[in-house]
RNA sequence: UGGGGUGUCGCCAAGCGGCAAGGCACUGGGUUUUGAUCCCAGCAUUCGUAGGUUCGAAUCCUGCCACCCCAGCCA
């Protein structure tokens, strides 16, 4: 699919930059903290840093911001660089981590402690709380904001190798207590942390804060632009503050944009975290999740996602994207390329009376019906065969076109057939229906001209095999989850999972190969499961219906 | 409340002083062996609001209103 990408602002403030001299050119970046899979917000994130990169003839780097080993794991960073590769980006160079940059951060710390710009402070993190003042009210200098450069030396440098405890000291920037800002109210650049990190191990106790590192690490490796979302804007006269004081290579400058949010879902590493912990879902890619790594489980393809964030688009607007925005996305890729096949979900059977008993024909039937270049598939057909229970009743008024008693239908690729009667259990339910095919209907219409209103899927009781199909619905059932004060666990869909261990599906669906993608026509999409399925025990999940304007 | 942001159709979103793009959704109609796809048509006399500047304003100015972010040793 072609995907072309949209105007939005950045790109409008690029191109004057590249125009005026202001930018010679462009380096953007991805800078996860491994802590949690990625989302659909996440993949809007990464369109836009890898696609303004692209435009513009630049490159995008992908960057752990791994400055706090407390949440960090390797699980993370491996699974984030899948993420980001099935989305089909390739990020330019090696991987890189702020924690690489450890040093250098360091040294950098000691300039702004030589400078007079950083002091340790021995304040409990209850006493800077309440030393840093409130919105309306300014806060205090803290006692140890006057320690003289030796001192704040002397007393990094023992951060530094252990001899103190966590919270015992930290280190901070000498700005202004006063400040309207609340981020400039003197805010701490190091703090110990006696834990272990994913990349350095045991080098390190004291560790970078976000404001210390994110600046600089964009710095070091020539990023010009500094993508990031709107709640960083009253970080950025502090960005901008350490690229001035520091002796840093380049000069990055950061632009902020509204993160995407989506409607019925929860886009929040820490509230999708928790879904996974409380083992609300099967884990972080269970197909109802809104991770990439869910999506990707669930069907919805690289192109679909991509498309999507183009449809959406950028902008400094915290709105909320309807979640059919991305259905549209995926029906409109999955329509073009998905083969066709016929699956039963909820099984009735048929015999027709006037078929031989022991006859299997084989027909044939297109993969897909506007392309014929993706050829035919061979579809059995017998005497008994099964039908979807909601498509068939017993009487039914005009707008129903399906099977009814004393009315015709058309089986899907195959003949058009009548219904005669049908044959109950002890309870009265239906349990068989009884019809005729009509002669020589195999792509012909009848020959007395009373043609069938409907089509129906149907799949042959004699050749056909069965499948565990999964269907899902949305995950919650609150348009806007965890807006106010509202809590998403309450808002949970109970039936956001269905399971149908014996659907029938079509012989040549147990060709499929794990991921790959089918329409089972007037049902929806359907895509083998990654990890569950196989040719002996299919399994498919239901990744999006079709689209259905049939009011009733 | 101090500071910083945002307000264009039900939902996203272009627009940057010359007279409201597009997509999603929705509503009609056509094609169709998927009630799918596809096609065609409709869908903001109005841009949070009240004023002002101008021949002319969604675009400039002023006031007001609403919502979001900041008081983690999270990012």
């Amino acid at each position: 699919m072609e995907i072309k990408p949209a105007n939005n602002f950045l790109r409008s403030i690029i191109a004057a930059e590249l125009e005026n001299g202001t930018a010679t050119e462009v380096v953007t970046r991805f800078p996860p903290e491994p802590n949690g899979y990625l989302h659909i917000g996440h993949a809007s994130s990464i369109c836009l840093n890898f696609g303004l990169a692209e435009h513009f003839g630049g490159r995008c780097h992908l960057r752990f911001d791994d400055t706090n080993p407390e949440k960090e794991s390797q699980e993370y960073i491996d699974a984030i660089q899948a993420e980001v590769k099935w989305l089909g980006f390739n990020w330019h160079g090696d991987v890189r981590f702020a924690s690489s940059y450890f040093q250098q951060f360091y040294d950098w710390a000691v300039v702004l402690v030589e400078q007079g710009n950083a002091y340790v402070c021995d304040l409990t993190a209850e006493q800077a709380r309440e030393y840093r003042g409130t919105l309306t009210e300014p806060g205090k200098n803290s006692p140890y904001r006057e320690r003289s450069v030796e001192e704040n030396i002397e007393l990094l440098a023992g951060m530094k190798s252990g001899d103190y405890d966590e919270g015992e000291k930290v280190l901070r920037a000498k700005l202004d207590m006063a400040s309207p800002n609340m981020n400039m109210r003197d805010p701490i650049l190091y703090r110990i942390r006696k834990q272990h990190h994913h990349q350095t191990g045991n080098d390190w106790v004291i560790y970078p804060t976000y404001d210390f590192a994110h600046g600089q690490e964009d710095a070091i490796e020539g990023v010009t632009h500094s993508i990031c979302t709107l709640e960083f804007e009253g970080h950025r006269p502090l960005y901008n503050w350490f690229i001035e004081q520091l002796p840093v290579p380049s000069t990055p400058r950061q632009f902020e944009f509204g993160q995407l949010n989506l409607s019925y879902t929860i886009v929040s590493k820490r509230k999708l975290k928790q879904l996974v912990d409380e083992g609300i879902v099967s884990g972080w890619d269970d197909p109802r999740m809104p991770t990439i790594s869910g999506m990707r489980r669930r069907g919805y393809s690289p192109a679909s996602l991509r498309h999507f964030c183009e449809m959406a688009g950028v902008s400094r607007t915290e709105g909320v994207v309807d979640v059919a925005m991305l259905e549209h996305a995926i029906r409109d890729d999955l329509n073009e390329d998905a083969p066709r096949a016929m699956c039963v979900l909820n099984p009735l059977k048929v015999v027709l009376t006037n078929y031989p008993q022991d006859q299997l024909q084989a027909l044939t039937a297109p993969r897909h019906p506007n392309r014929e270049e993706l050829g035919t598939r061979t579809v059995p057909f017998s005497r008994e065969l099964y039908i979807d229970a909601d498509d068939f009743r017993e009487e039914a008024n005009k707008k129903f076109k399906r099977l009814v008693i004393g009315k015709r239908v058309r089986l899907r690729n195959a003949y058009v057939i009548e219904a005669d009667e049908t044959i109950k259990d002890a309870n009265g339910e239906i349990i068989e229906v009884r019809a005729r095919i009509i002669e020589n209907t195999l792509g012909n219409n009848p020959e007395d001209g009373i043609k069938p209103k409907g089509v129906i899927q149907w799949v042959s009781g004699a050749a056909g095999k069965r499948a565990k199909v999964k269907l899902f619905d949305r995950l919650f059932n609150d348009a806007a989850p965890d807006r106010g004060d509202k809590n998403f666990l309450e808002h949970i869909n109970p039936d956001s999972l269905c399971v149908v261990e014996e659907a029938w599906i079509e012989p040549s669906l147990l060709e499929a190969v794990p991921e790959q993608i089918f329409q089972f026509e007037r049902e929806g999409y359907f895509v083998a499961d990654r990890y569950e399925h196989s040719s002996e025990t299919p399994v498919f999940n239901k990744t999006i219906g079709l689209r259905d304007t049939w009011n009733n």
